[in-house]
DNA sequence: TACATTAATATGTAGCTACATATTATTGTC
DNA sequence: GACAATAATATGTAGCTACATATTAATGTA
């Protein structure tokens, strides 16, 4: 260690969330400038600013421009949630992948899928229904819509082949994404597509994704009883 | 805009991205060095640097000093998921939070909770019980256990009331979180718990954390039927 | 040839200057 | 007092030098 101990963002990121969760700043409360802090822990000011920008990206402040740094109203935990493709889910468990198209077709979009994007008005999609399989046996339904004037290039793709799951995580990056989790009783389409019983308790995912302001896709995924969906980080 | 034209970071990642998503670059690649990079586009090796530290973040790369930077074989769909103070959460939707301590005791960790946090051995815990309530109806039950080595003055909050949920995402930040979501029926003791029907189609969220290596809470959350976990980003 | 030691390397970071920009505060005008 | 225009401000970023460090490659030794 030499003469001038350096600072690490790091430590100086962690004196401040202490600073938070021991209530010398409280939830609304403005913290001092960049420039403040820099002098009081002796260090530059882009060593702080790398601090916050990990602050603000874990939930606990929010920053703006002129506006200052502000302690969260609503602390949250914050979970990064990995959504793997599903092919290589189902091969990591050890089984056989199957992909079975059920239908393709261009239609405007329905009434809850313009709720989903928060459209006025409909945008013609691609909508697709699919079962992914596991060692033969349904492992999750999806019926996903795809809008068509963000990703025109979907309906060029064999989707009896190739998954639109698959497709979009390797060519559609988004930048925006919507989840609503749920637990919800199969109903009869439910269990002859799956092959579950109805009433089974089963785990849905909506997902509805954007590229900048762009709509990308929005999809329900039902998956079979008994699925766990299981990220760490 | 001057006649030295400045590289934005976001410009150079979108760059760098789409070479991955048209494959230039495949799943095991390694990429060019940074300092390659900046003499093809014409800046600064730090420019490169932040952004490739957001391709690293949103999953697309990873990245190794000396090692360099490889395309990532298994990419994924990441989201940040947002799990609110229950609280807040009740009153957001404009019910009425209520809180019940159901028991409390300090037990060493069972098997189940052993496996969650990766333990050899038993760690003393504090187990907790307890039931958030929306509009005095039952809304989330939880099953929590709290390790006492990490997390010792947990001992002297009164868990009658404040939910362990809330004391814990204000006072003992984590760096790293595990996640467990599925359905299931509800069981007899769930049924009572909640005030609903034995088979009930139930969302179950579970979640380890840590701080470093050191275990903070494993708890299991079993919501109401109905329930949505719902998170923009 | 196998293993240990040392050197090299590519990313990671601290700090600095200078500029960019979204926001907020102040001033001017009616 | 309300609104528009302008100025000020606090964060965001580009690029640079220098140093730190985890890893990989090369060299030395038995």
């Amino acid at each position: 260690m030499t003469d001038k101990q350096r600072h690490s963002w790091v430590s100086i990121r962690d004196s401040i969330r202490e600073m938070i969760l021991n209530s010398t700043y409280g939830p609304g409360d403005k913290l001092p400038r960049d420039e403040e802090f820099a002098a009081s822990f002796g260090c530059a000011r882009s060593t702080v600013h790398r601090a916050m920008r990990d602050l603000a990206q874990s939930g606990l402040v929010e920053r703006r421009r002129k506006g200052g740094t502000m302690v969260r109203r609503d602390p949250v935990t914050r979970a990064t949630l990995n959504i793997p493709i599903t092919r290589l889910e189902v091969e990591q468990k050890g089984s056989t992948y199957g992909y079975q198209l059920i239908r393709q077709s261009v239609q405007p979009s329905s009434p809850a899928i313009m709720a989903n994007f928060d459209l006025p008005e409909a945008r013609p999609m691609l909508r697709v229904e699919a079962l992914h399989l596991a060692d033969s046996r349904p492992y999750i339904f999806e019926d996903r819509w795809i809008c068509l004037e963000t990703v025109p290039e979907i309906t060029s793709v064999d989707l009896t082949r190739e998954s639109a799951n698959e497709w979009l995580v390797r060519n559609r990056p988004y930048s925006r994404c919507d989840l609503r989790l749920y637990a919800r009783p199969g109903t009869p389409i439910d269990s002859e597509v799956l092959q579950s019983t109805p009433g089974d308790a089963l785990f849905v995912m909506e997902r509805t994704t954007w590229i900048g302001e762009a709509p990308i896709t929005s999809l329900c995924a039902v998956a079979h009883p008994g699925y766990q969906l299981f990220t760490q980080g």
